[in-house]
DNA sequence: TGCCAGGCCCTCTTTAGGGCCTT
């Protein structure tokens, strides 16, 4: 995208689901943070310099109850399982939750920029194939923005093509530490990583906004992690 | 069916292999 077509609001995305793309993920929590670029162009600090949250922006989070088993792994690491979420009565992602997440994206000023972290390999693809199974799409001027590769493509920018990045690790909870000396709050809730990537991209936000500005791909050039089958279907295919 | 990725980047590379990153 060009400058002239900058995008207005950053909608910071986060998805929890049942394991990794080589099981054919499901979402089980959907977390979403949007906030104005003039909140993000002008940070705010506390009396002690710690970096603050914008005070306005627009928070969705949503759990749902997946037809697909959860992997142990990320039943682990997320807190979520079938068992607690069926206890709880969480519908599977559905179209209430299409319609729900097309009216929070409508309140926000267009064009909007999605973000995530490894966006472009994950949470991009995972929704995109969870819409498509419902016949269901975002809205129209949407765009993505990964901060994985565009942190690293920032870095090696300012190492001038040194090898001082050698090592360094790119997980989300990991830049966070660097950049603030202090372990990231309620890791794999999506919330808690929405929260968690706000801060790290406000930490760099001029370069971020700049690259967002050139480097962020439209949600039309997205494509599904894998095809969807029909619902409480055994057969699904590979998307290739 | 059953739990199986894959695009990207780096390097002891380029006729390739391995690690990262997401749950």
């Amino acid at each position: 995208m060009s400058e002239s077509q900058k995008c207005e609001t950053f909608v910071f995305l986060d998805l929890e689901a049942t394991g990794l793309p080589d099981a054919y993920p499901q979402i089980a929590e959907i977390s979403l943070f949007a906030i104005h670029r003039v909140s993000l162009e002008h940070p705010v600090w506390d009396e002690s310099g710690d970096l603050l949250l914008p005070r306005v922006l627009d928070k969705l989070t949503l759990c749902m109850n997946p037809e697909q088993p959860f992997t142990p792994k990320a039943a682990k690491i997320t807190g979520l399982n079938n068992q607690n979420l069926t206890d709880n009565q969480k519908p599977c992602f559905d179209g209430t939750v299409v319609k729900i997440l097309r009216e929070f994206l409508s309140r926000q000023v267009s064009p909007i920029c999605l973000v995530a972290h490894n966006g472009f390999a994950y949470d991009f693809p995972l929704l995109r194939t969870e819409l498509q199974r419902l016949g269901a799409n975002l809205l129209e001027d949407t765009y993505c923005l990964d901060t994985l590769p565009a942190l690293k493509g920032l870095d090696k920018a300012h190492d001038h093509g040194t090898r001082s990045r050698r090592g360094k690790s790119y997980r989300l909870g990991n830049l966070y530490r660097q950049y603030f000396g202090d372990d990231p709050k309620a890791a794999h809730s999506a919330e808690g990583d929405v929260y968690t990537l706000v801060m790290v991209f406000l930490h760099r936000a001029p370069e971020l906004l700049q690259w967002a500005g050139t480097k962020a791909r439209s949600w039309d050039e997205i494509e599904p992690m894998y095809s969807p089958g029909p619902r409480r279907s055994s057969g699904r295919s590979r998307n290739a």
